[in-house]
DNA sequence: AACCTTTCTGCAACTGGGTTGCATTAACTT
DNA sequence: AAGTTAATGCAACCCAGTTGCAGAAAGGTT
């Protein structure tokens, strides 16, 4: 595993991340892509930047898996139990700072938790 | 809306779940039918039994639906934001007893939670 | 029972997200 | 510049789920 080689495509790819702090899908991503790309090229290079701790990833409600930057990852536990949220506005998926206690079970040992939220985000509150 | 004919498919759909408490999938119901009856069917029962509040539905951590009997319903509000469980060792899927707490969270307006959590069930644990 | 209407069902084809194998191209090494 | 290895494009595929349509089954009416 690991980033080996600086491509054209990587750097695109990381450069649609750099620019802001939504959750992409593989499709948004290749989208911003010039056309010409692959989208197994994209597939590939979005699992590649996962395995590196770079990205991480969660299904949306609806069943499709987003990407967005690793933030405030101490490298060493990627721990993302923090919660995804989505507009039900505007559709735009974000991170929500902070990690979610893992809920108690009686009975039960928990491990992970996924947690998507909808509502309305600051941006369609206010307007 | 309503469940308007008793057909043989349907109450083969119904047995399903009157036997068990786990959340099915599409394709273990249909696995649980006899060979000849269409996956389309299948689809569709299961969305009709959702539109008349037999059954809800959600999406697991890999993106597939899931149906679990409405239990405790009111019949009138139908609010699932109860978690959903899936052990990693038997894969069984189930409903956890009890809603979950709507998280604040400030700037937002949160109206729906999906909360899907993974770990060892009571099974697993003392096996 | 025969008939009519409406719903259900099966079929086949399709959509959309994602994956795989393989041959070619591009990046890094020496 | 040449060789090695990773990255890419392509085509074909998988799987969950959907759609349009024609034929079959339920239920109601006489």
């Amino acid at each position: 595993m690991g980033v080996l080689r600086k491509t054209k495509n990587l750097e695109r790819v990381l450069a649609a991340f750099a620019d802001e702090d939504r959750a992409l899908t593989a499709k948004a991503v290749l989208d911003l892509m010039p056309s010409g790309v692959n989208k197994t090229t994209v597939y590939r290079l979005l699992e590649r930047l996962k395995d590196d701790g770079v990205l991480h990833s969660f299904t949306s409600g609806d069943g499709v898996v987003h990407y967005a930057k690793c933030q405030a990852c101490p490298n060493s536990a990627h721990v993302h139990s923090h919660p995804h949220f989505q507009c039900e506005s505007c559709n735009e998926v974000t991170c929500l700072e902070g990690e979610f206690p893992l809920p108690e079970w009686q009975g039960i040992r928990i491990s992970e938790a996924q947690i998507f939220l909808k509502g309305q985000c600051t941006n369609c509150l206010s307007a």
